[in-house]
DNA sequence: GCCGTTTTCGGCCCGACTGTTTTCAGTCG
């Protein structure tokens, strides 16, 4: 079993727990399920490493959980978990997927109605008997129906890709209003959190009532989800909820250090705030009813005893100890990339041509790119063959004969095939200066034979860089079943460096992976994986993944100078 | 049920908004 499946089963006893009104039984379930969803190696390796002994070092998991995961290895099933769901047979994470509903609704639903499932939900919603329930009433009824409705259309979460743009143009929006003094986007988004669930936005405003009147009715508002003096909240019409906060200027580092997140990063600051006999809240940090910090966020930490934490690293996973030594790593820049080394041109499947890649790329300021078209493997892309290829290198090296303030590089994106061969000859890859190898094809194969197929590729001396190294597509296909600590641990041995592939739907490696692999010791490379020259603006989503891994400049290589860059790959 | 440079027992983050209430529980973030 998975250990998003481990994590499935504890987040629905927590939810069981939280509708029996059972006291913190339910927060240390749910931080298990959270911890497992985000974990590389699996309870059932670590079990078999260890048995219980390992599994209780995950943090989470104390003696009790560590027995429910040994019952489930070993079992295939869970006797406390079942006996849950026998005593209440309510379908209960579905139905608390709806906006506004929560456990303690769901037991009065069942109660009173027998109430098991979404479409028993809908059904009793739609007849109207839920209104006559206590505590219930027709505007009730009809979130409930609203809910549903949403919850048909898509999973709620979008990509930082889709939001950003948007959030940013509601941002500037409100920038421009008079009433306005200060606006920031916090939350996720701020810390570019790969998928958003939703967005969170903070002003300064001697007058809120004006700004949010302005913001419950711009032009892009399905509707209004709530709405005071301090905040509103709406769901836009492409699905994204926004809540708007009006914070006064004396709370404005603290409200955006709390609506920053994550959620976790928050409590282990409170936590050091209550062990100096401080309180932190979203108005600031407190003394008795005194407060000593909040205008910024960078006091609060100062005066917590913690250095600046970049929005990006706040998610509890080591920089609260690190900032408290003053260790928190310089990240990479938005600025500090000289070069891309993936792009695509109507050479293949493209949008655009080499020169007008180029011109694009020089706009943005960079030095060099790489051109990498696929390869034969690709037919539906009319993939290279060593003749065209060939060819090609003819052109580039044409063109950067007449191209001034940018260099072009000549690349490809080599398919990986089955066994881990290329599908291009050594000597042409030989000739050229990136090689970039992928996989395109044979996404199912078993997790050993995918990790073989990939190792062998990337032991091929000409192969500098493994692009995508997951294939994953966020919210539409799954990374391909490979180990990545093999993977890390052969681009250390190898010199070969590893992609973090900026397009907004891969993000590929993961933040996770990234952190893993400069703490190998692997360099890796931020690429827009442009198909048009409106992709290569997709760079900052790179650079935002690496900054969540804990990237350094000097762990970036495209941050070098073009002739430094070409002498750090594996063979100069 | 977890966790510990205060603790192996006694804590466990904090506040706004909503809907339905005459004072508050539930939900959400």
């Amino acid at each position: 079993m998975r250990n998003v499946e481990f994590a499935l089963i504890f987040r629905e006893i927590s939810l069981y727990l939280e509708m029996q009104g059972v006291q913190f039984k339910p927060r240390a379930y749910e931080k298990v399920a959270y911890t497992l969803e985000a974990m590389e190696e699996s309870l059932a390796e670590i079990y078999k490493r260890g048995g219980i002994k390992a599994l209780r070092e995950v943090p989470g998991v104390g003696e009790a959980i560590a027995e429910k995961i040994e019952e489930i290895i070993q079992t295939g099933k869970l006797t406390y978990y079942e006996e849950l769901r026998r005593k209440t047979p309510v379908d209960i994470r579905a139905l608390t997927a709806i906006e506004g509903v929560g456990p303690k609704m769901v037991k009065v639903l069942y109660e009173k109605l027998e109430v098991k499932d979404v479409s028993d939900l809908e059904r009793v919603a739609q007849i109207g008997k839920i209104r006559g329930l206590p505590h219930f009433g027709e505007k009730m009824e009809q979130k409930i129906l609203r809910g549903i409705e949403f919850l048909k259309q898509g999973s709620g979460r979008v990509t930082l890709g889709a939001a950003l743009p948007l959030i940013l143009e509601i941002h500037g929006r409100l920038r421009e209003l008079s009433d306005v003094d200060e606006v920031e986007v916090a939350g996720s988004i701020r810390r570019r959190k790969e998928t958003v669930g939703d967005a969170d936005i903070l002003a300064i405003s001697s007058r809120p009532e004006k700004v949010m009147d302005f913001f419950v009715s711009m032009p892009e508002v399905a509707h209004v989800l709530g709405k005071g003096n301090t905040k509103a909240m709406i769901k836009l019409k492409n699905g994204l909820d926004v809540d708007l906060r009006v914070v006064p200027e004396e709370s404005f580092g603290a409200a955006l250090n709390y609506f920053t997140g994550s959620k976790d990063h928050n409590v282990a600051l409170r936590r050091i705030a209550q062990e100096r006999g401080l309180k932190l809240n979203e108005y600031g940090l407190f003394r008795g009813s005194q407060r000593i910090a909040g205008k910024t966020e960078e006091e609060i930490y100062k005066v917590l005893g913690l250095s600046f934490i970049p929005p990006e690293i706040r998610e509890d996973q080591g920089e609260i100890e690190a900032a408290k030594k003053g260790e928190i790593p310089d990240l990479v820049g938005y600025q500090d990339l000289r070069g891309d080394l993936q792009i695509q041109t109507t050479w293949t499947d493209g949008a655009n041509s080499i020169e007008e890649m180029a011109e694009e790329a020089r706009r943005l300021g960079l030095e060099y790119i790489a051109i990498t078209d696929h390869t034969k493997g690709l037919a539906m892309t009319g993939g290279s063959d060593e003749k065209k290829l060939l060819r090609q290198m003819a052109t580039i090296e044409k063109i950067n004969r007449s191209l001034k303030g940018i260099t072009v590089l000549k690349g490809a994106e080599v398919n990986i095939n089955k066994d881990g061969s290329l599908d291009i000859k050594d000597e042409v890859l030989a000739e050229l200066d990136v090689v970039g190898i992928a996989v395109h094809s044979h996404f199912n194969l078993p997790r050993r034979e995918m990790t073989e197929r990939i190792k062998r590729a990337m032991r091929n001396p000409h192969a500098d860089i493994l692009f995508h190294p997951t294939g994953r597509v966020i919210q539409k296909r799954e990374p391909y079943d490979v180990d990545m600590d093999e993977i890390i641990r052969t681009a250390k041995e190898t010199g070969t460096v590893l992609e973090v592939d900026a397009y907004p739907d891969r993000l590929d490696l993961k933040d996770e992976h990234v952190r893993k692999a400069i703490e190998a010791g692997v360099k890796l490379v931020i690429d827009s994986d442009a198909h048009s020259v409106n992709h290569m603006r997709f760079l900052e989503f790179g650079v935002a993944q690496a900054r969540r891994g804990w990237a350094r400049k000097n762990d970036i290589l495209n941050t070098l100078p073009e002739k430094d860059f070409i002498r750090s790959l594996k063979r100069p």
